[in-house]
DNA sequence: GTCTATACGTCGATAGAC
DNA sequence: GTCTATCGACGTATAGAC
C-alpha cells in the first residue's frame, strides 16, 4: 500500500491549513475583513488561493476562526464587587491590550456578517453577563450588568476605532480613576431605584 | 439659440444628481456600505451607474455626504449640569432614534475608510466635546468630556450593532436612570479626583 | 454639458483536471 | 490534495454619442 505517501500528503495538507489560518489571522489583525483579501492571505501562506475556501469555507469562516474570544476577565468579574470598575478598566487596559483593540476594531467593523456580530454578541455575553449579572445586588440586576458591557464598548470604541488621542495619551491611571468609578455606579445597589414613574420631575432630593 | 433645451438638461442633471443622492442615503441606510453597491444606487435612482461616480466622485464621497452629523445634542449639552447625564440619555432614545442607531450604524462599520473614521471622530468632538468640555468643572475636564462621548458609544453599540435584545427591550426610563446616572459620575466634580502622584497633584481644593 | 456603453482590474467562490 | 481556469459581481474610469 503507498501508506507512506498518503501520510505525508495529509501532513502537507494540515501543515498547509494552519500556514493559512496563522497568516489569515496576522493579515486580519493588521488590515482588519474588509482590507484583507482571500489571495493575498493565500500568497502569505504559500498556499494556492482555493485552498483557503477549501479548508476553512469561506473567508469569513476562516475570520471566525481566527479571532480568539475566550474569558479573559474572569479574574476580574469574579473578584470582589468593590472596586470592581476600576479593576475591569484596569484588566482591559494592561493585559495585552492591542491584541484586544486589534479584534475589538477587526469584529466591529466586519459586523455586518450576521455570523461575526453573533460571535460579538456572545462573547460579550460570555465575558461580561454571565458572571457578573448573578453577582449583583439590587433591582435589575441583569440589565445592569448588561449596561457594564456597554460601557466597555464604548471605551474600546474609543481607543481602538475612533482612536481618540486625548484618551489614547491619557495614564492608565486617570481612565481607571474616572471611568472606572463611572462603571461602578451600576455595580452598586442603586440608592434610587429608577423610582416611581420617570418623566415626571418629582426627584426634589437630586 | 438652444438655451431652452441648455436649461432643461441642467434641471435634469441636478434631479438626477439629487435622485442619487436619496437612493444612496436611503440603501446606505437600510443595508449599510458594504451591503450597498454603486450599481444598486444607480437602479434604484433610475440612472446609470457611471453618473453615481460623476456626480459623486466615488462611492466613498457619494456615503459621506449622504450621513448627516449636525450638533443634535445642543440643547442638552447647554443645559444644566445636574441632571445631564440622564438627559443626555433620553434625548438618544427618544429623539428620532432610529436614525441615530442608523447612521451610528452604517459610519463605525465603514471605519476601515479613513474619510468615514476622521467624520466620525469630528462628529462626536462636535457634538460632545466641545460644548461639554468648558463647561465641566473640576480637574481633567476634556478627558472627562470625552469619556462621555465614550460611553454615549458604547451604547450606541448595545442598541445599534450588538442589538442588545435585553436592552432594547428595557424601558427608556430604566436606561435612562441607570445608565444617565452613570454618566453623571463624569459629569459632577469627582470625589476623589485621580490621586496624589498623578503629574498634577494641585488639585487639592475638591 | 449630460449621459451611455463599455472596459479594466480585483474580488470571493467553484468545477474539474492532474 | 492541489492547482488551473473561470464565473459573476464589484468599484471605478473613460471614450464618445447626444
Amino acid at each position: 500500500m503507498s501508506e507512506g505517501a498518503t501520510t505525508s500528503r495529509a501532513a502537507s495538507a494540515s501543515a498547509t491549513r494552519e500556514a493559512i489560518g496563522k497568516a489569515g489571522r496576522r493579515l486580519f489583525n493588521r488590515q482588519g475583513y474588509a482590507g484583507t483579501s482571500v489571495r493575498q492571505i493565500a500568497a502569505a501562506a504559500g498556499a494556492d488561493p482555493a485552498l483557503v475556501i477549501r479548508y476553512f469555507g469561506s473567508k469569513e469562516r476562516l475570520f471566525l476562526e481566527t479571532m480568539p474570544v475566550e474569558g479573559r476577565f474572569d479574574h476580574v468579574t469574579n473578584g470582589p464587587l468593590e472596586g470592581l470598575g476600576r479593576r475591569l478598566v484596569a484588566s482591559l487596559l494592561t493585559e495585552s491590550p492591542e491584541l484586544t483593540f486589534s479584534i475589538w476594531r477587526s469584529m466591529l467593523r466586519a459586523s455586518d456578517s450576521e455570523l461575526v456580530r453573533e460571535r460579538l454578541v456572545s462573547a460579550m455575553e460570555e465575558m461580561f453577563i454571565v458572571p457578573l449579572a448573578p453577582r449583583l445586588v439590587g433591582p435589575h440586576a441583569e440589565l445592569r450588568a448588561r449596561l457594564v458591557a456597554a460601557q466597555i464598548s464604548g471605551l474600546l470604541d474609543a481607543v481602538a476605532i475612533l482612536a481618540d488621542e486625548r484618551i489614547t495619551e491619557a495614564s492608565d491611571e486617570q481612565l481607571i480613576a474616572f471611568y472606572g468609578d463611572s462603571i461602578q455606579t451600576l455595580v452598586d445597589v442603586p440608592a434610587d431605584p429608577v423610582g416611581h414613574d420617570l418623566g415626571d420631575p418629582l426627584d426634589e432630593q437630586n
